[in-house]
Formats: structure tokens, sequence, C-alpha cells
RNA sequence: GCCCCGAUAGUUCAGAGGCCAAGAAUGCGGCCCUUUCACGGCCGUGACCCGGGUUCGAAUCCCGGUCGGGGCGCCA
């Protein structure tokens, strides 16, 4: 107990030098809680406490300063977080994370912010880190975008990372969809779509869903095959709950038909998985351990889960979501810089105009001024709105 | 209509019941350094969304509200 008087005479002399030479007690009693003080003790320590805070309170500045120093070794701090936070679950050498841009354009800052946070785990802890580019939409894939975002990893991520292309996989996709559906956790639906919504507000069952697992395997069939259905008259669904009270967990869409012609793969598939359905696939696959990714994919990474617990899988990567990055005054959307790039007010995708990575690079930004960037934000999952020129000058205070 | 999530200085983050009468970065104001700019150093400025509850003690836990975001696609 002589060391906790000691200890409270420490405290009371950091709170005092901290307060223009008055320690308050409550602060001091607080502090001790941390040292080891139990609440039931407090009644009787509360006296000799006050003494010692008393004591200390009528010492001249000049005096507690000499006293401190020599006992601020006994006291401890608070910790703080400074650089990247720690991620959990986290085993050295084995942390496998991907990040997951669309195949529409080249990578712009709000992509960078979020990839390099995995790329910065990964990098800590030793693991592999992923580029999977996600274009399994025909109608929304740009040839022209692989390649920028190729160059655009390269240089963020200095080639530290491992390219995938999910539209080369899609073997994959097909023999998970027929385990899903021989586990009889995945269905072909032919109703039309606004008939299946219908449902989905009334919680009922589509009449689909009753066709046993022998006749989905045809169905299925009947997908892939270009004498079967067409476009817009099947859609494999996954068999979860009509009566989730989350209206978006109602037996979601997986794979759908399109028969578009895709800029990398051409007429070769007519069927295509959804997002939901070639992520947890690949997921699995590349036994993901960790997820970081915008909030906006909350409710997907919950349809993801319950795929991979259709498929037995126990373990679920563990999952982070960070709030969105808002401009006031800067367009983030991939969509209108391509249109305001056919339509001539932007130069090309390296305007300077434009918040694409390929622009800022040329503007002398570095990949570490974004690193830090991402890592002051961390795990945080507020949304942040920023005007064009705060988010720069804090970009640039990150670039020295 | 139903289901999620969030809220700390102007901005972004720290904070997981007591070392918080709330810390950092950036901004802003001032001073110093520098021929000037930039860089750097020092000082100052400035915040826990609201209302209840639990507790000796709440930024932190619980309930209600407000505001903001996302989802309920054959988009990602």
């Amino acid at each position: 107990m002589k060391n906790l008087e000691k200890k409270a005479r420490a405290y009371a002399l950091k709170n005092s030098l901290s307060y223009g030479g008055k320690a308050s007690i409550n602060s001091v009693i607080s502090s001790l809680f941390h040292e080891g003080l139990k609440r039931e003790e407090l009644k009787e320590k509360f006296k000799e406490i006050e003494k010692i805070v008393n004591e200390v309170n009528s010492l001249s500045i000049e005096r507690q300063k000499e006293e401190f120093e020599k006992l601020k070794k006994i006291i401890s701090e608070r910790k703080k977080r400074v650089g990247l936070p720690s991620l959990p679950k986290a085993k050295k050498g084995k942390v496998i994370m991907r990040f997951a841009p669309s195949a529409s354009g080249p990578l712009h800052i709000g992509h960078a912010l979020t990839a390099s946070l995995s790329y910065l785990f990964v990098k800590k802890y030793g693991g592999k880190f992923y580029v999977r580019i996600e274009d399994t939409n025909p109608e929304n894939v740009f040839s022209d975008s692989y390649e920028m975002i190729k160059e655009d990893c390269d240089w963020l991520f200095k080639k530290k990372y491992i390219l995938l292309i999910q539209s080369d996989r899609m073997p994959l996709y097909y023999s998970y969809a027929e385990k899903l559906i021989k586990r009889n956790s995945a269905y072909v639906c032919s109703c039309p779509s606004e008939k299946f919504k219908e449902y989905v507000q009334e919680k009922r069952n589509c009449p689909c869903r009753s066709f046993s697992i022998k006749e989905n395997l045809q169905r299925w069939k009947n997908m892939l095959n270009e004498n079967g259905f067409n476009e817009g008259e099947a859609v494999l669904r996954f068999k979860s709950n009509m009566k989730d009270k989350n209206p978006a967990m109602r037996d979601f869409p997986l794979a759908r038909i399109n028969l578009q012609k895709h800029p990398r793969q051409g007429k070769k598939y007519r069927v295509w998985p959804l997002m939901n359905f070639a992520v947890a696939v690949d997921d699995i696959e590349l036994k993901m351990t960790h997820v970081i990714r915008a909030k906006d994919h909350r409710d997907n990474a919950k349809r993801q889960k319950m795929i991979y617990n259709a498929l037995g899988k126990k373990t679920f990567p563990w999952t982070a979501f960070l709030g969105r990055i808002h401009f006031r005054d800067f367009e983030l959307s991939t969509t209108k810089m391509r249109e305001g790039i056919v339509i001539g007010y932007f130069s090309g995708w390296d305007d300077e105009k434009l918040p694409t990575l390929i622009s800022l690079r040329k503007q002398g930004y570095k990949p570490e001024a974004f690193w830090k960037f991402a890592e002051r934000i961390g795990f945080s999952e507020s949304d942040k709105i920023f005007d064009k020129k705060e988010f720069f000058t804090l970009l640039k205070s990150f670039n020295k």
C-alpha cells in the first residue's frame, strides 16, 4: 500500500502541474483505478488520498516540478493510436485481403483511400494482396479500364499485388452455382421481376421455389443453353427466407442471363454471376481473411455471409466498413466523368479537374500521400464530407 | 412501407466506464527562422447532436428523438 500512496502523490503532482498548481482529488482517484485501486478500498483510502492531494497543493509550483521529476517514472500514460490501427485477428504472414474495383474506368480518390488500407495491412503483417477486377456485368465493362486499373495499381501499390479478373474465372462460378443448387440453397426463378417484387413485399414464396433439386439442375442447364431460357426469362436465386425481416435479404439473385457482348470474353458466356455471388465464391476460393470495403456494402456482406454458410463455410472474413467520401464540389462518379470526357468538357481521364489517380499522379501526388490519408481515416464508419479545397490541403500535407 | 449503419473543434481522426477540467493532424490568428516563397519551430484559437436512464463516476453503456448515409436491382 506504500506503493499506492506514492502513486497517489505522483498523479496529484501531474494533475496539479497540468492545471496551474491545484490538483483535483477526483482526477487523482480516477487515475488510481488504473493502478489497481479497488472500488471497495475507496472508502478507507479516501482520507489518505485527500491528505496527499492537500499536501501537494500546498507546495509551490517549483517544488511540485522538482518532485514530479523524481516520481514521473512510476506513472503510466494513456495509450493513443498513431499510424495504422491494428487489424483484429491478424496472424503474421497470413493476412489475405483484396481490392475489388469494377471494370468501369480508372481508379479515383475513393478507391485509393479504401484500397490503401488493405494494402497497408498486408504490407504490415505479410500475406497476400489481390486486386480483383469485377467485370461480370457485360453492360458496364469498358475494355480500356483493364489497362488503366493495372497502371493505377502498379503505381499505388508499387506492383505488390496479385491481379485477378473475374470474367476469366467463369467456370468456377458455374461450378459453385451447381453446388448451391445441389445443396438446395439456390433455385431458378422464371417469374417476371415485377411479380417477384410483389412476393418480396408480401413475404410470400415464389412458386419456383418448390421445384426439386433435379428440376432446378435442369432449369439451370436451360439458362446456360442458348435454346433454353432467353435473356430476362430466368434468374438463379439464393434460397434464403422470404420472411426475413430485412426485405433486402429475401431470395436475392445470384446469376442472370445477359446476351450483350462482353469486351473481354466476347459471346463466350450467356449467364453471368451477380456481384454477391461472384464475390462470395472468390473470397472462399482465395481464403480471404479480412475485408475492408465501403459502408454501402453492408447488406451485401450479409448476403455474402449467407452464401458462405449455405456452402458449409463456418468462417467469414473479418470485415470493416468505411464511411463514404463525399465532395461538395467534386465529381467522383465514373459514369459522370466518362460522360464529361465524351462531350469534351474534360480533356481525358488525366484532366486536372478530375479526381482520378492518373490525374493526381501527373500533378505530383505520391502513393504515400494516399497511404497516410487512409491510415488517418482508419476504420471510421462515418461519412466524410469535404470541400475540394479542404481535401487537397490535407492530401498535400501528407505528400511532403 | 421495411431493414441496416453513423454522429467529438471549420475539416479529418484518437477515445472501447475512471490517467479526458477531451488528445492529434490540418485550417485559422500571432511570433520566430528565411533576401522572398516554401520548409521548419513556438504560442494561441476551437468540439463530445438533443433528452432521459444506469453508475460514486458517462464522450464512452441503455432507451427515446433529431440529423445524415446506405439497402430492399436480372448494377457494383
